[in-house]
RNA sequence: GGGCUUGUGGCUUAGCCAGGAUAGAGCGCCGGGCUUCUAACCCGGAUGUCGAGGGUUCGAAUCCCUCCAGGCCCGCCA
């Protein structure tokens, strides 16, 4: 063993232990980190106190000495020291030993307290936080009903639905909703086109994929026989104006799609706690009541139609909200679901593509001069394809089912190369998570603020930094825990192998708390991975069922923690904890 | 034209908001490793003017300015 015997890690204490001990609601890492943080605070005599991850260097590590020397006068480095040296003396702090490194100051974790928050992670639900009152409702993909839900959208669904995961993982009650756009210009051009074109369904035809091969159609119609725009202005207007039978038609058309979002939606593992009609919104009176308390605003203009001056919030473009033929505009009917929103719920998150930052910006400004609550808005980048952007009227576009099928198929292939043994509907089924986590994972670990070109050649990859690469580090687990039987928990961690992955493993609770602060679920996705690193390092060069003793048992420990921490994170990412691949 | 945003080894990407310890990864490339708990794996190696130029700072991939390139937006569409 290579055990690093430092005299510290085995020095035992309590204290701070006993108060840690009192239930998988307290995770150790996280109080470590507020604890560290407060007794810096106090030492330093500052409220920012710059404490970060120590990456190899420590557990915790800040830079605090250098903005004390500047006001101090004083060599951070001799700071540095200082600081160390009251924090030792501190009685909180007996549990993690302090150094001053240069000018840095590095907090490690006495392997007493590194095991004993590894015992937590062993717990079924093991970085599940604490309930809290907090209403959120999250918004995701709300993609026009006028034809399928393509590669671009579904940045949106996996971006929205890992983060929903990860606000329930966070102890959050959380409602996740569909904004059902079922009264814009283009449900307009499908109806039309179902009422004046060849619409019939082909047999066995998806009801967006029917939506979409009419909506292009009467596209083209449109275009060669532009006197028949005036006939989708007619439908708008009747529309709006309750017209019954028209009502229905809208309705019935965005069913159609909405049924075949559903199952696409159900394929990537997601799921929607409401579909809000936008539609609604103007029958129930809240448009117009939203439209009457603008128009007493000071910004309001009314020239025949009816906008606002946002020019003092740094906006030249007009905000429409009402046309002058009296109908309302998106813009309207969405602030009227905001504040209803807003009212419901303590915390209002939308996940948005970046053609909506102008109007999503103006949005928030108009909520706050309302008075209302404003929504907080992720905007995710374009993904277009290797041809150019992908436009569904153009029926330029790559669906969301056909990138499933693909890569399903594909994984059924290389599951058939591994797995030959198996009966073919076991196959299929791991094949059918292998692309689901491949999928989701290829996009969740893209920060959202990047634009992206689908490329097939990628999709269909299963190399590492994937998601079965991860799912692939479970498996192993699960297979050494198969083979091992029963075993009693105990640890004690030797080598460097295993002390870098359960300090890693003890991270986890802090991880799903900062994706929902900082509304970043990449974060999640990389912490995954790099579990799935260290996981496999230790596999190859430490054998667990090999040894016996107390080491199998501390080892078998180990492996059971991390295939808890494996499978929440996969959970939280919508990926398949698979047992065997 | 104006606004927003991105630019990190051949390719993809983390770090940037809250500036500090030799800029992390993966693919591809080169060289190793399956009689050993699933090789969808592991180990080693080469590859970086962090788009360009200026500025602030003890210190800049990170903050500020200018420029260049890509994406998005600028409708009485949604």
């Amino acid at each position: 063993m290579t055990s690093k015997r430092d005299p510290f890690f085995t020095q035992h204490s309590e204290g701070l232990l006993l108060s840690c001990d009192t239930g998988r609601d307290t995770e150790m890492y996280c109080m470590l980190f507020q604890l560290v943080e407060h007794a810096l605070r106090e030492v330093a005599g500052l409220e920012e106190v710059l404490l970060g991850e120590g990456g190899e260097h420590a557990d915790l590590s800040s830079t605090v000495a250098f903005s004390l020397a500047k006001v101090k006068r004083a060599p951070p480095a001799k700071i540095a020291q200082e600081l160390a040296a009251a924090l030792a003396a501190r009685e909180d702090m007996k549990n993690i030993r302090v150094e001053a490194l240069g000018p840095y100051l590095n907090f490690h974790f006495s392997r007493d307290v590194v095991e004993k928050a590894l015992l937590q992670a062993t717990n079924p639900g093991y970085g599940t936080r604490p309930p809290r009152s907090e209403r959120v409702v999250l918004e995701h993909t709300s993609a026009n009903p006028n034809g399928p839900l393509h590669v671009g959208h579904i940045r949106n669904t996996i971006l929205g639905d890992t983060l929903a995961r990860c606000f329930r993982k966070a102890g959050y009650p959380l409602e996740v909703q569909y904004y059902v756009n079922d009264m814009g210009r283009q449900i307009a051009i499908v109806v039309w086109g179902f009422s004046t074109l060849e619409s019939a369904p082909h047999p066995g035809e998806k009801g967006d994929h029917h939506v979409a091969r009419i909506y292009i159609a009467a596209n083209r119609e449109l275009e060669s026989n532009p006197g028949c725009v005036a006939d989708v202005d007619r439908l708008m207007q009747r529309v709006e104006g309750g017209d019954p039978a028209t009502v229905r038609l809208f309705r019935d058309a965005v069913t159609e799609c909405l049924d075949g979002f559903k199952v696409t939606l159900s394929r990537l593992g997601a799921k929607h706690d409401r579909f809000v009609w936008e539609s609604d919104f103007i029958r129930n009176g809240d448009t117009e009541r939203v439209l009457g308390k603008i128009s007493h605003m000071q910004e309001c203009r009314d020239d025949g139609k009816l906008w606002l001056d946002l020019s003092s919030a740094g906006f030249e473009k007009e905000y429409v909200l009402r046309r002058s033929d009296g109908t309302s505009v998106y813009a309207a009917r969405d602030l009227a679901y905001h504040t209803w929103k807003g009212r419901n719920f303590d915390r209002v998150i939308d996940v948005l593509g970046a053609d909506h930052k102008l109007i999503g910006a103006q949005l928030i400004v108009t909520m706050r001069l309302l008075g209302e609550r404003a929504p907080e808005i992720i905007h995710f980048e374009f993904v277009s394809l290797p041809e150019g952007s992908m436009s569904t009227r153009a029926g330029k576009f790559v669906s969301a089912d056909e990138l499933l099928d693909e890569v399903s198929g594909r994984a059924l292939e290389e599951v058939t190369i591994r797995r030959p043994e198996l009966p073919e509907p076991e196959r299929r089924e791991i094949a059918r998570s292998v692309a689901l986590a491949a999928v989701r994972y290829d996009i969740v670990r893209i920060s959202p603020e990047k634009s992206t070109v689908f490329d097939w050649k990628v999709a269909l990859d299963f190399e590492r930094q994937s998601g079965p690469y991860i799912q692939y580090a479970h498996a192993r687990a699960c297979s050494i825990l198969d083979k091992a039987g029963e075993f009693d928990e105990y640890i004690a961690l030797e080598n460097e192998h295993e002390l870098a992955l359960a300090r890693y493993i003890i991270r986890f609770p802090r991880v799903i708390e900062t994706v929902v602060t900082e509304l970043k679920p990449h974060l999640l996705a990389a912490y995954a991975r790099e579990l799935a690193d260290l996981f496999n390092a230790f596999y190859h060069f430490e054998p667990v069922l090999k040894t016996d003793g107390l080491v199998r048992r501390s080892r078998l420990t180990l492996v059971k923690a991390t295939r808890n921490t494996l499978s929440e994170a996969l959970q939280t990412l919508g990926i398949d904890a698979l047992r065997t691949m």
